[in-house]
DNA sequence: CACATTTGTGAAAGAAGTTTGAAATCGCGC
DNA sequence: GCGCGATTTCAAACTTCTTTCACAAATGTG
């Protein structure tokens, strides 16, 4: 299981432990940053899925640390804002902030605005033909595929396959059925073709060929 | 793989291997220099994509140095300053800096500043038609490409399709894509002519030639 | 447990796409 | 209209990918 990275940006332990805790709890990973600096040099070590950033923060506001996150990265932000501060929001937007939540919060508030700003994000990514899947990231435009980093030389019908698959993700195909969409309905050779493709997919991608899964008896399906 | 090149301008000379080595880590080539002639002398000889200036130096401040680098190049410029010295932020980006970090910081903070500043740099750039990527130089108004400083020569197409692909580097196109969007819509010719421009583009670029790359069963891209 | 069916694998033939060199054609300046 | 560089066409040589096939391994069944 890849657990989705949350880095948490606040100058108050406390709190940071407090989110920290609802985070895990609700399956996430949390990366913890008392101040700007701290969270820029974590950003520029480790892919973060989303930050959550405090707007009152002594050195420097939550304003200018998004500012300077949007200087490098477009990860999904989300600020925390205390009572009273309801002003911000449009500020905090503008800067391009993707949500805000007042304290207190409930852990349930907290974690549904967070998968609706990860979701809206992922959407995004999709639209510009770019599928993430853990370490698995496809760029559809490129034709290229990487594995934790790493670029993967894949062949035409390998990626256009990995594609079709990624892209439909949850469902299963039939061997007929990947060759019409993926090799086109007038094709008329073997459907153990798709067979040997999976192999060189799952050989290339390494861990990651463990999302294309055989199921038996139908065909194969991507599981993201 | 061209590296791109920093230089360390730092009288100490255990910061300036300490910052190398965490440059060197990230991928980058380090030069150095103990004070500002020395700086000016290497920046006169070969190309450098960004300065790390430290501001407390004896023989000239850094922003001594800056103005005088200012005069003969607008390389990105980034000052190393030490707590306290707040005030010299606003002296040193008036003064041509791009960006400053505070002492002591983390190799992260430095890459992810150094990076934000040369994306900067790039896009400034880029906004003025002039495209770089590594040692090969395109300057769109001028229609010249220069090659590790030396001009070659190209002709319409070549130029067009090379600008073309560069502007777009990163994405994928077939050669009907690219008689479209080079050629123009109206273009009824054979897909194999992009075939015979791409081998005297790559044959005239020499080393550069790599960064277009055919895909195969598709067409060509430009990596940059 | 033995049998039938389905899936995984490795190697090799076959198919398809790309590169290259040379020749034909185009088109602009003179 | 001529000459010359630029552009396009063409086909052979070459490279890479795709498919097939036979057998091994795994899974489900009575």
């Amino acid at each position: 299981m890849d657990k989705r990275t949350v880095l948490i940006v606040d100058d108050e332990e406390e709190m940071r432990l407090l989110v920290g805790m609802y985070l895990e709890n609700a399956g996430f990973r949390c990366l913890e940053a008392g101040d700007g600096d701290e969270a820029l040099a974590i950003l520029a070590q480790q892919p973060v899925d989303a930050v959550l950033l405090d707007v009152m923060m002594p050195k420097q506001d939550g304003f200018a640390v998004c500012a300077r996150i949007r200087e490098q990265s477009d990860v999904p932000i989300l600020f925390l804002t205390a009572l009273g501060e309801e002003w911000d929001k449009v500020k905090g937007l503008k800067l391009g902030g993707d949500d805000y939540i007042v304290k207190p919060f409930s852990p349930g508030e907290l974690i549904a605005r967070l998968e609706a700003v990860l979701r809206r994000a992922r959407r995004s990514r999709e639209q510009n033909g770019r599928l993430q899947f853990g370490e698995l990231a496809i760029d559809e435009k490129g034709r290229t595929v990487a594995v934790g980093g790493e670029m993967v030389k894949l062949t035409l019908k390998e990626f256009d396959l990995l594609l079709f698959l990624a892209k439909h993700r949850g469902q299963v195909f039939s061997r007929d059925d990947l060759l019409v969409k993926v090799w086109g309905y007038d094709y008329t050779g073997n459907a153990r073709t798709v067979d040997t493709h999976v192999k060189t997919l799952r050989m290339k991608l390494k861990d990651a060929g463990r999302h294309i899964q055989t199921v038996w008896g139908i065909g194969y399906k991507f599981e993201g």
